[in-house]
DNA sequence: GAGTTTGAAACT
DNA sequence: CAGTTTCAAACTC
């Protein structure tokens, strides 16, 4: 009942990776060659160890195997992290430069520019939320969006679909049709105003 | 159940 | 980082 309200890209919801879905969802991984110690598991992703009712073999994702797990877990989080902060580091760039540019406008332009200014907004926050994420090692840092290429987001393959949240700025999704939001905007009829229809 | 498609995670 | 490969799930039949 909780599943279908659409949501803030931006909030921090870590609801991602339910592998415990209750007795009634079953979701358990399958894992064949990743041993259920690489992000592609999602038991191991989402920080539990396998169950009984997992298909997975060989794996290592077991209570047996603890310190392995939490040495592996360790690692691969820290890449993530060095990664991220790059990441982040280029859009804190590109956002400033965008500020500059926008700074310099005279003031019927600045006006229009105001969804340049939530972008930026947006971007910044994201960035925000994802280092604080990082350096509290507790809650799990905000996805990017996604970036489906053929599956018009309409599909479970589309994370974004998957959670039911619409598309965000942070998708680089082509053709996207996602139901829950497209990320697409366009002019009001009539009206100066940029209608944004993702999340 | 087998085979295909898909995009995140991993690798280089 | 970008291009490529690997991977397990989603999907199709
Ligand atoms: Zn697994
Ligand atoms: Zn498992
Ligand atoms: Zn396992
Ligand atoms: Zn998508
Ligand atoms: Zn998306
Ligand atoms: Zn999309």
């Amino acid at each position: 009942s909780h599943q279908h309200e659409p949501q803030l890209a931006l909030a921090t919801t870590p609801k991602r990776q339910k592998v415990e879905d209750a007795a009634d969802g079953c979701k358990h991984c399958a894992c064949k060659k990743s041993r259920c110690l690489k992000l592609y598991c999602p038991c191991f992703a989402g920080g539990g160890y396998c169950s009984e009712k997992c298909g997975c073999v060989p794996c290592f994702n077991k209570a047996d195997f603890a310190e392995t797990v939490q040495t592996t877990r360790k690692v691969l989080l820290s890449r993530q992290k060095r990664m991220s902060l790059k990441i982040n580091r280029r859009l804190e760039a590109n956002a400033e430069t965008m500020v500059v540019f926008l700074t310099q406008l005279d003031d019927d332009a600045f006006l229009l520019s105001s969804l340049w200014l939530i972008i930026i907004i947006s971007i910044l926050c994201l960035c925000h939320l994802q280092e604080d994420a990082h350096n509290s090692s507790s809650s799990t840092p905000p996805r990017r969006g996604c970036n489906c290429k053929k599956s018009s987001c309409l599909k479970k393959y589309c994370d974004c679909y998957q959670d039911g949240t619409g598309c965000s700025l942070f998708c680089r999704c082509e053709d996207c049709k996602n139901p829950y939001g497209k990320n697409e905007g366009f002019m009001a009829d009539e009206s100066k105003r940029f209608i944004y229809t993702g999340a």
